[in-house]
DNA sequence: ATGCATGAGAG
DNA sequence: TCTCATGCATA
C-alpha cells in the first residue's frame, strides 16, 4: 500500500462542492400522452426536497482496475502536486489550498488536445502511453477517459487528478518528437465481449420522467419501474446511477 | 463521442 | 447501496 507521498493535504479534495441545486419546479408532468406513463411512483412526493446535500468530498481516487492487455496497476496517487500553491493576492472564495480553478482547466484541456493533435497521435495512443511513462500509480487510460477529459466531461476532481499525469505525457511526447523517436507500440490480444444493453427511446423518455421526480428511488421503485418498463432490475439501477454521475460533470456545474 | 457497466471504497 | 473513476462497445 502506498505511504502516501505528498504532505497531508488530504481531508477535502479541492471539489467546489456544486451542490444540488436543481430546483424542481412543479414540471408539468406530461401523463396524457402514453397513457400509463407515470403514476407517481412516490407516495410522498417530495419533490421541493432538495434540503440535503449529500456531499462529503472523497479523496481523488485512482484505483487499480481490472486490465486487459498493458498490465500495469494504478495505484492511490494521493494529490500529486507539481506546482506549487502560490497563495495569490486575488481570488476570493478559496477555501485553502489547490488552486483547482476550472479556467485552468479549461485552457490546459483544449491546448492538450491541440497539441495532441498536432502530434498526430490519438486518444488511445495517449492513453496506451501513460503506461510507459511509469509514473508511480499511473497506468494506462482508455481512449474513453482521454477524450472525457478533453471534452471536460469527468467530474472535476477527476480532471484536477488527470491534468498532472497528462501534462507529463504531452512533455515526453514532444520532447520525443523533436528527436525523431518515439515508435508507438501497440497491440492488443484480448478479446471480451461484453454486450451493451440499449435501452429504447420510449422507455428512456419515462426513465427521464421518474429521474426528474425522484432521481435516487428506492430499491423498491426501483424494481416497479424496471417492471413497468420491461428492463432488468439492474439496467434500470445503474441507469440511475450514470444519470447522476452525468449531473455531477464539470461543463457547466455550478460554477461559472 | 457517448451509453451502459464494473468494481473499489465508503457508509 | 451509493458514489466515483474508468472502460468496453457502439452509434
Amino acid at each position: 500500500m502506498s505511504s502516501v507521498p505528498c504532505t497531508s493535504t488530504s481531508p477535502t479534495v479541492p471539489i467546489s462542492h456544486p451542490a444540488a441545486l436543481t430546483s424542481h419546479p412543479h414540471h408539468a408532468v406530461h401523463q396524457g400522452l402514453e397513457g400509463d406513463l407515470l403514476e407517481h411512483i412516490s407516495p410522498t412526493l417530495s419533490v421541493s426536497g432538495l434540503g440535503a446535500p449529500e456531499h462529503s468530498v472523497m479523496p481523488a481516487q485512482i484505483h487499480p482496475h481490472h486490465l486487459g492487455a498493458m498490465g500495469h496497476l494504478h495505484q492511490a496517487m494521493g494529490m500529486s502536486h507539481p506546482h506549487a500553491v502560490a497563495p495569490h493576492s486575488a481570488m476570493p472564495a478559496c477555501l485553502s489550498d489547490v488552486e483547482s480553478d476550472p479556467r485552468e482547466l479549461e485552457a490546459f484541456a483544449e491546448r492538450f488536445k491541440q497539441r495532441r493533435i498536432k502530434l498526430g497521435v490519438t486518444q488511445a495512443d495517449v492513453g496506451a502511453a501513460l503506461a510507459n511513462l511509469k509514473i508511480p500509480g499511473v497506468g494506462s487510460l482508455s481512449q474513453s477517459t482521454i477524450c472525457r477529459f478533453e471534452s471536460l466531461t469527468l467530474s472535476h476532481n477527476n480532471m484536477i487528478a488527470l491534468k498532472p499525469v497528462l501534462q507529463a505525457w504531452l512533455e515526453e511526447a514532444e520532447a520525443a518528437y523533436r528527436e525523431k523517436n518515439s515508435k508507438p507500440e501497440l497491440f492488443n490480444g484480448s478479446e471480451r465481449k461484453r454486450k451493451r444493453t440499449s435501452i429504447a427511446a420510449p422507455e428512456k423518455r419515462s426513465l427521464e420522467a421518474y429521474f426528474a421526480i425522484q432521481p435516487r428511488p428506492s430499491s423498491e421503485k426501483i424494481a416497479a419501474i424496471a417492471e413497468k418498463l420491461d428492463l432488468k432490475k439492474n439496467v434500470v439501477r445503474v441507469w440511475f446511477c450514470n444519470q447522476r454521475q452525468k449531473q455531477k460533470r464539470m461543463k457547466y456545474s455550478a460554477v461559472h
